[in-house]
DNA sequence: GAATTATATGAAGGATCATTCACGTTTTGG
DNA sequence: CCAAAACGTGAATGATCCTTCATATAATTC
């Protein structure tokens, strides 16, 4: 299920010993440092291998451009995501749609805002990236299991699935996004998250009698 | 109203012969092509100026550095945004709400599907910008104008204005952003589009009494 | 039509950075 | 304990590309 990298984005070997699994632990948690402190723009392959305390040959060691480091970065936190949200798909089967809906808000909305600082920079920085086919990959992934989610739901109504599915998950994902990259307040995004679920309570109501 | 661009990126000199206004046309139509071409990162000054037909030298007569380009573009872009929203804000006041929020969706959609590519090639490249004070000024002009259509809405629920407006602008926009970055089918956009109407009805009717 | 101002040119300068590689150091397996 | 493999180093290379400026041409003014 992991994506297939283009083949120029490829990590270059994979650490075997511990020591070296720390060393790429430190230039991923360097790479979102610099990704804060710097942005995308500022990102340099000596700035990150400093700041990871380790030299730059070491860095292409396991990365074979710069591109592929932030590449790897988006990948893993793409694969955090998805797992997460299958859990919840998981553990929703079979609930009212309305409900399935509204925990899907709740996963969702949480993870983006573990690290809202960091959020914000990976949804720049893979703007920047020869990411069509993660991303693409990441949405067939997640796709599937809320489409079941909705699917199995106890009061599914006589829609089609996948048609209701695109709608929630792009209302869903693009509010959430929005909500992020506009600077609102605590309170603001709070009550946003709510009436965006009543949104999605009323729409199932009256398209689902 | 036009945003105070950082000093950094305030254009150099305004055309005031014709000819010169030709040329900063140029530049511009130039910058999208290499845009759509090359992306962002593929943009080079010489590489813009080559296609515009003139100099390099001439560019920095009107845009102190490459950055300033973008954000010009983009400036541009928002403006006219802008300016469809407002008509239609105007167009609509006094009617139903959620005949509001349809022609809000209207709008918005048919601006940034007029050229689906640039739209697509405009949100990147703003990703690496430093363009919060263009978005903020952007969506503080928008908002003014929306909130006060949904304001006057001979229907308006005892509500706060605000709170809804933040609402439908953020699922309306978020939407609509996301639906262009998936690579969505004519089908499922305009089906897209269809359920996303039907959603706000149907928050409207049930949150409106 | 001369002086002034606006516009255009593009080679050269110079800074930044991604990437390599020849050479050290550490770990592992036998 | 030794050979092989894994890991780490960072100065040097080379390419890219932004930006400037001295100079040239065109438009405007008076």
């Amino acid at each position: 299920m992991p994506t297939q990298p283009p083949t120029v984005l490829k990590p270059r070997k994979t650490p075997s010993q511990s020591r070296s699994r720390v060393t790429v632990d430190a230039i991923f948690e360097a790479t979102i440092q610099v990704l804060l402190s710097q942005g995308m723009a500022g990102l340099t392959t000596t700035g990150v291998a400093e700041r990871a305390g380790v030299s730059v040959g070491t860095m292409y060691q396991y990365f074979p451009n710069k591109q592929a480091l932030v590449y790897a970065l988006n990948e893993r936190f793409l694969t955090t995501l998805a797992e997460r949200v299958e859990a919840t798909c998981d553990r929703t089967q079979g609930r009212p749609i309305a409900e399935a809906a509204e925990a899907l808000i709740d996963t969702y909305w949480a993870v983006k805002t573990e690290r809202v600082e960091l959020t914000q920079a990976l949804y720049r920085s893979v703007a920047e990236l020869e990411n069509d086919a993660l991303m693409h990959a990441f949405a067939a992934r997640v796709d599937k299991v809320t489409t079941s989610m909705f699917r199995q739901a106890s009061d599914f109504p006589s829609l089609n699935a996948a048609e209701v599915n695109l709608l929630l998950t792009t209302v869903i994902y693009g509010s959430v996004r929005n909500a992020f990259e506009r600077g609102l307040t605590s309170d603001d995004i709070s009550s946003l998250k709510f009436e965006l679920k009543a949104m999605c309570r009323a729409y199932l109501a009256t398209v689902g009698r």
